[in-house]
DNA sequence: CGTCCTCGAGTTCC
DNA sequence: CTCGAGGACG
């Protein structure tokens, strides 16, 4: 016997016969799958994962002391075995069929009119289930015990998956309680609780491995793992939701409760339903409670209940007519990528941007998605023709999440970032190890003229209404405008003249431009646009430097003395204002009348001084009103939660900043709370 | 020199 | 919102 392994701990029970041992090893047997009923089936807590090993090992020991203990129903099944070549093919006794698809409640009603006249009554009771998303299984029970797990494959033919499947600890090995059919076949879905991809990605990413794309994927990947001992590490889970077999329940939802009493887990969501408004009701209550399940779905079904009923109804080619699939409006959709466009920013970055074939993702249709820049590009290889995954990022921003390579056709060329800038044919350049290429046309391109303008004009910066893109546009490019000075000396006949330009609108848009003239002087400094000066460093010059002729006459020295300005920014500015062209403009725009006030000298008590706020969530204010008040009390606001961080506060529907905090134990204020400091410190929201 | 925090910049649709 | 990069700090 080795020293090391079973034999060690099994010096500690000596002198057990094979009987006892045997006895034993049922008893833990019995004890463990108590403990998966308990936790899959039952939903409840069982005993903590230590104990749970414990007794896994235990048995371990025994059946490997004792090899003829050992058998496919044992618990230590469950940890995988040698790998396989490859997958057998099952030919399904029962073919596994496909639903129809509804995407509205009128196809509801549909379908349940078709179900009427079909069945020639007036009322129908259907059973309602989530649909998981996930893969579909179909698991055959000989004698009570699991013998063969096969995926849907095409419906007819499926893959054997069993080793994986006895992975699974959700998927009961042997039966519980009696009264089953000799040879019963479920069907079910396997699926990765929310949770668990969680979890499982954030060990990957600790360990430097390859995180899982979405639970979905991770799934069907998991079970087609060849080495079973890797799937086993997966946190897989399973729902029941139809089975096969001799003297099985004649309706769908009393054969779920049988299911369940045999040991397989049944989705708690599960309701009987009564007509087209029943189900449309159900479909709307799981709309809204989708986002706070423990595991992605991506619709509902409805069968007919009653299983005499299904068989009236029948089948159309390969769909039952007794049941449909009403699914959620997708967040992910394949499309066409048309081809890349290249855009020009304010600072002459070029950005990659796909054109795609119109689609309808979350809710809105979506034709440009950002492609960052090139390495993004090259990383997700995606080629003009392509067909492209497009999601809502954070369900506000479209990507594109990957290319569906399978799809490809045909030889498409690399996307390649052009030599020249594509407005106005200067170099493009790209500075080693940035990850931006530039066009080195500055202010001669007239992209990046316009975008400076929209800019100079935009609310945190001037806050001039009215100059949008369209009008800037026609600005530059009629010549009217050929730096930020020029907008001070249009004039009505010279607006009023533009396209979709009034001499209302044209009213309106030089009101604005003159109000604009006695900015604050931290936002005329965001406004220039100078690189690297956004708006926070923008104000931290402007207190620093008081007035912008003190600024312009900076040398790089003095700049590094001011808080959170390094040898990078420092250069920039001192760059910017040495340049002939920018002192011209600002000569031009005091020239103009423009002239910007000193930043107010702090005063009286600042009770928040030192504090560092942050704002997550939805506030009754507007969050920059709420920075203004914040900040006149002293406190500094920022926009991410780190443990410097002295405040959160969480308005509506807070998401990650608020976990954050709480994770970091991170004083969290409501608003209520909020308001009520501003009361004590004279101050209102409103 | 490496790591953590911030800030800047760019982006979509209605 | 996300990524990249500048700046502070140990």
């Amino acid at each position: 016997m080795t020293v090391d392994g079973p034999g060690k701990l099994l010096s500690r029970a000596p002198g057990l016969s094979e009987l006892e041992a045997s006895v034993r090893a049922q008893k833990i047997r019995a004890e463990i799958e108590a403990h998966n009923y308990r936790y899959y089936v039952q939903d409840q807590p069982s005993v903590p994962d230590a104990e749970y090993d414990r007794l896994l090992r235990e048995l371990e020991q025994l059946e490997n002391t004792f090899p003829r203990l050992a058998s496919l129903q044992s618990p230590t099944q469950r940890v995988g075995g040698t790998p396989l070549e490859g997958f057998a093919q099952v030919r399904h006794r029962y073919s596994m069929l496909s639903l129809a698809n509804a995407f509205s409640a009128e196809e509801i009603q549909l379908f349940h009119e078709r179900v009427q006249r079909g069945l020639e009554v007036d009322s129908v009771s259907y059973v309602a289930e989530p649909k998981l998303d996930g893969v579909a299984i179909s698991l055959r029970y000989q004698g009570g015990r699991l013998t063969q797990a096969a995926t849907r494959g095409d419906g007819e033919v499926g893959e054997d998956v069993t080793t994986n499947v006895r992975t699974v600890r959700a998927i009961p090995l042997e039966l519980r309680a009696g009264g089953w059919p000799d040879d019963l076949e479920v069907r079910g879905e396997i699926y990765m609780p929310l949770a668990g991809f969680a979890a499982f990605n954030r060990q990957q990413r600790e360990e430097g491995a390859r995180e899982l794309v979405n639970p979905r994927n991770a799934a069907a990947g998991s079970l087609r793992q060849l080495d079973s001992r890797l799937t086993a590490k997966r946190p897989l889970a399973f729902f029941a939701y139809g089975a096969a077999g001799d003297n099985l329940p004649e309706s769908q939802f009393d054969l779920l409760l049988q299911l369940k009493n045999w040991g397989f887990p049944v989705n708690a969501e599960v309701r009987r339903v009564e007509n087209a408004q029943g189900c449309i009701a159900y479909y709307t209550d799981m709309a809204a409670k989708r986002a706070g399940l423990s595991y992605d779905i991506d619709g509902v079904v409805f069968k007919v209940e009653h299983r005499q009923q299904q068989e009236t109804l029948g089948f159309v080619s390969r769909a039952p007519r007794w049941a449909i699939a009403h699914k959620f409006p997708a967040q992910e959709e394949i499309t066409r990528l048309l081809g890349i466009d290249v855009q020009v920013g304010r600072t002459g970055a070029l950005t990659p941007v796909a054109r795609l074939e119109p689609v309808f993702v979350g809710g809105v249709t979506v034709t440009n998605a950002t492609l960052h820049n090139i390495d993004e590009v090259r990383r997700k290889d995606i080629r003009a023709g392509d067909w492209v995954v497009v999601r809502r990022a954070g369900d506000v921003i479209p990507e594109v999440a990957r290319v569906v390579l399978e799809r490809r056709e045909a030889e498409l060329a690399e996307f390649e970032l052009p030599r020249l800038c594509p407005v106005c044919g200067s170099a493009v350049e790209r500075m080693e190890s940035e990850a931006i290429a530039r066009c080195t046309g500055g202010l001669y391109c007239p992209a990046q003229r316009k975008q400076s303008i929209l800019h100079f004009a935009s609310r945190r910066a001037m806050n001039i209404e009215g100059l949008g893109e369209k009008l800037v546009d026609q600005l530059v490019g009629c010549g009217l405008v050929h730096s930020l000075a020029d907008l001070y000396i249009l004039d009505l006949g010279q607006l009023a003249g533009l396209e979709r330009m009034g001499e209302k609108s044209a009213q309106n848009v030089l009101q604005e431009i003159e109000a604009s003239k006695a900015p604050a002087l931290g936002r005329l400094l965001f406004g220039l646009g100078i690189r690297d000066v956004g708006e926070v460093t923008a104000e931290s010059l402007a207190r620093y430097f008081g007035s912008l002729e003190r600024l312009s006459i900076a040398s790089v020295d003095e700049l590094l003395d001011v808080p959170d300005i390094g040898p990078v920014v420092a250069e920039r500015v001192y760059g910017f204002f040495q340049e002939m062209h920018n002192r011209t403009v600002l000569t031009e725009l005091a020239q103009h009348g423009v002239v910007a006030r000193a930043p107010e000298v702090a005063s009286g008590d600042r009770p928040l001084a030192g504090e560092v706020w942050v704002l997550t969530g939805t506030l009754s204010l507007p969050r920059a009103r709420a920075k203004n008040l914040l900040e006149s009390l002293g406190a500094r606001v920022t926009g991410s939660v780190s443990a410097s961080t002295s405040v959160v506060l969480a308005g509506e529907a807070a998401g990650s900043k608020l976990r954050q905090a709480e994770k970091l134990g991170i004083r969290v204020l409501d608003e209520s709370g909020f308001r009520e400091l501003l009361q004590v410190h004279g101050l209102a929201a409103d």
